[in-house]
DNA sequence: CGTTACGTTCAAAATATATTGAACGCAATG
DNA sequence: CATTGCGTTCAATATATTTTGAACGTAACG
């Protein structure tokens, strides 16, 4: 304590304005990331405990991010698995110490890529699977003419061109961004 | 009420069945398409009633749409502002009828862009707020002589990566995506 | 003009989602 | 082998978001 205040009382001012921006730059990058986070439906916690991670130079615990950031432990498990998943964040041992630690990875194309895997993928699947049921229970254009019915005619066509999106659009996914994403 | 029946009772049963049928599909793509909406986080009903207007042969008005769904009108009233402002949905008149009405477009390349843009390109153009801020708070490349502080090297280093990642996902956006949505 | 049939708005209610924190299991430590 | 310090889980709670529906403005109609 004694060391700190000798400290702050010599060092020129240039460094303790220094440090203050660095951390309002830190407070700012959290905030935005949090809201980020937020508004795409991952919960605010995420952004934050990765920004906060992201720049620090230091592994944090958990214990680190629980008091960084004001948010529960619980929480903070829930999201630094998370992370870990996409690879966003990696597991560092600290020798002499319990804890777990974690540091930011930096490679955001590997990280973007697997967090898009995981939540467009999924729903791309879905999407296949309703597609191939509709057009298995109401025949595709092999036998269109046995149904007459207006109405069937017209979901048919509807169909098709739902299918034909479909598939460019997972031709664009595969061809263009994951490959773009991957350096 | 007496013509129905006397419908139903002497139309072949292929014809029934076929009905039915597209009644199962309609409500398979409106379900889905509404957790689809709903998991990415704009609402269960917009998908839905896109989903049932896709499907509808005959143009919908807000009515209809209550209906069909058991959505309020009000919602419905939103939601189709929504639709329409992505090109989803398209207003029609019927002359002789003081109701608005609504048919869906079928380009998915100029729907699924303009709400991509709508999505991501506000947030585009926070995240670069925020890093130009950053960099300027900091000073970027050119006078990194000026700050010994190791936190300080740290945080730019970060900033710097964030931002060549940025302009990397900036160009795969413009170049790739929105350019092979672009039919 | 008064009346009716619309679409829209927005505060309140319902719903979905994220966050908390106490209880738990496990492994390292003394 | 008891104790302590971890991370994890999950039911309860807090929060954010969507949906409702009554009130409103407006334009068409008789």
């Amino acid at each position: 304590m004694l060391a700190k205040s000798v400290f702050t009382a010599i060092v020129p001012r240039l460094v303790f304005r220094v440090t203050k921006d660095v951390e309002e730059v830190r407070r700012r990058f959290i905030s935005v990331a949090g809201h980020t986070t937020q508004s795409l439906g991952m919960g605010r916690s995420v952004g934050q405990i990765f920004a906060h991670v992201y720049f620090s130079r230091e592994p944090q615990s958990l214990d680190d991010i629980t008091e960084a950031l004001g948010v529960s432990k619980g929480g903070a498990s829930m999201c630094v698995r998370q992370l870990a998943q996409w690879g966003a964040v990696r597991q560092v041992w600290v020798k002499g110490d319990r804890k777990d630690y974690y540091e930011a990875c930096d490679d955001f194309g590997r990280i973007v890529r697997r967090a898009l895997l995981d939540a467009i993928g999924s729903r791309m699947e879905r999407t296949d699977n309703l597609l191939a049921e509709a057009e298995n229970l109401l025949g595709n254009a092999a036998n269109g003419g046995k149904g007459k019915d207006p109405d069937m005619v017209f979901v048919r066509k509807r169909i098709r061109n739902l299918r034909k999106f479909r598939d460019r659009a997972q031709w664009i996914w595969e061809h263009s961004v994951l490959r773009l994403l991957r350096k």
